[in-house]
DNA sequence: TGGCAATTGTTGAAGTTTCAATATTTTCGC
DNA sequence: GCGAAAATATTGAAACTTCAACAATTGCCA
């Protein structure tokens, strides 16, 4: 009975070899954290959030109020969920560094009339030319990239990222 | 002197324009948040790391604790500067982070002889073992991902993000 | 209609990360 | 070999984020 539990293990594992090395990747258990894509990810935002952060730092901005900033200068108002679901961040996180922003001038509140629980966010005038030079910034930052990596490579992985965050949802 | 300017500039902008439609994208300012890649990283990481974090919760261990493991699992010490470029982490946040582990016993410090500044960290046969089922648990989330993604974007993506990390270096 | 559940945003406490300063050890020029 | 400069890890304070609880308003349905 053991032999038997051996000889048929050992089957099995020269087919799943065969095969696996054939088809797919084999599914081993100790695939380097470098491959998974998750930290590849992690990495890869680290990175370009350092260079984007570094560029933003000439108008003492950090990334998150560009991003809040560049939502709003539209100029339709939008409610703190909105917000925080386009920028990236939680309720609370959020309403403390609009807070901040307001103490700042370069966004404010108004109470909404249709629904009095929402509150509807706008860009000031201070804000939005706050903003334009924060794009001029990030621009660069892009152009810097492509420069390095490559046009192709660029717009290729911008749709990979797109059609893995629809997938995801 | 005003008119000639003008004239000097339109021209600037049609030449530019013409360029820039037919060579690459041109570069408005007004590209939408969602456009960059910056953000595409920062949403496509948010949303990857949220499902690994909800995996990797049912052993109750953060992912950073996950990547300390699977980074000294091979048995070879290094040092916390090692560490912590390997893990994506800073240095006084993976020395607490770290402590707690040290507390649960899942590694452990030595001081390094050859370099007395240093200090080595090891895996315990306890963090071993955690270790191996935080693999599963991980392993099954990327097999998640290439389902609904697909083993060829996967792949693809995984090859871009490698290579924009080297170009940023 | 009246009241209960859901939605929206904020707050304060707790937890975490980061910055600057520190202690220790090594390296290197002289 | 000595002393200044660099490298390594940790610490404590400050800043930031997150969690849970709360207040206000709306939607629902019985």
């Amino acid at each position: 009975m053991h032999i038997e539990r051996a000889i048929s293990a050992v089957h099995s594992l020269i087919r799943v070899k065969t095969k696996s090395s054939i088809v797919a990747k084999p599914p081993s258990q100790n695939t380097p954290l470098t491959e998974h894509l998750a930290y590849l990810l992690a990495q890869a935002n680290r990175e370009i959030n350092r260079q984007l952060e570094s560029r933003l730092a000439k108008e003492g901005v950090p990334v998150e109020q560009w991003r809040i900033l560049k939502v709003l200068f539209d100029g339709n108002g939008r409610s703190m969920g909105e917000l925080a679901d386009a920028v990236l961040l939680n309720h609370p996180t959020l309403t403390k560094i609009v807070d901040r922003m307001v103490s700042d001038a370069l966004v404010y509140r108004v109470q909404d009339p249709k629904d009095r629980r929402k509150v509807l966010m706008f860009c000031s005038e201070r804000g939005k030319i706050l903003c334009q030079r924060l794009n001029s910034l990030a621009m660069s930052q892009e152009a810097h990239i492509v420069e390095n990596y490559g046009n192709k490579s660029t717009n290729e992985l911008k749709r990979l990222l797109e059609s893995l965050i629809d997938s995801a949802n």
